[in-house]
DNA sequence: ATTCGAAATGTCATATAAGACAACCGTTAT
DNA sequence: ATAACGGTTGTCTTATATGACATTTCGAAT
């Protein structure tokens, strides 16, 4: 797998675990106090989040860090 | 779980890994094209790790992410 | 056709990760 | 005692993630 197909794949299983949640982006994106710009960067595999954002993304969706993957 | 517990766990947890494979930081880094120094940093959780880096360092492990957490 | 909400995109400043190099500390052989 | 090895720490440059703001696109609903 390449690095873009990881975070591709990385951004899409964040927001499958977001839609279970039923929210938007911007309520994800405020629950991890940052903009809901960066939220759909994330979701689109255009950032290397580092993993303490990957931390937070997982608290806000009372999930684990496990299950992105 | 304070960031910076979660930081210190999960070097750890790399390091547990590594010791499995009885390698040294070193080459594990060599492996990850990257430097001693800096997986020492990472290990003792003093680096906010990108995920492209763990990813590196799970398949210079032939491990999972998900086995980190 | 217009409005509204969700998401995407462009751009910026600031903080910091990545990556390298050198020097140092402990431990273990020799 | 002194190499050699594994690991740590200090410091630097460069690249880029974070975080913010504005604008735009896209759908859906009215």
């Amino acid at each position: 797998m390449t690095e873009t197909e990881f975070l591709t794949s990385l951004g899409a299983r964040i927001k499958e675990l977001r839609l279970t949640k039923d929210i938007s982006q911007k309520d994800l994106a405020m629950e991890c106090d940052f903009e809901k710009s960066n939220m759909s960067r994330i979701e689109s595999g255009k950032t290397n989040i580092t993993i303490l954002t990957l931390y937070k993304i997982s608290s806000a969706l009372e999930t684990e860090i496990k299950d992105f993957f």
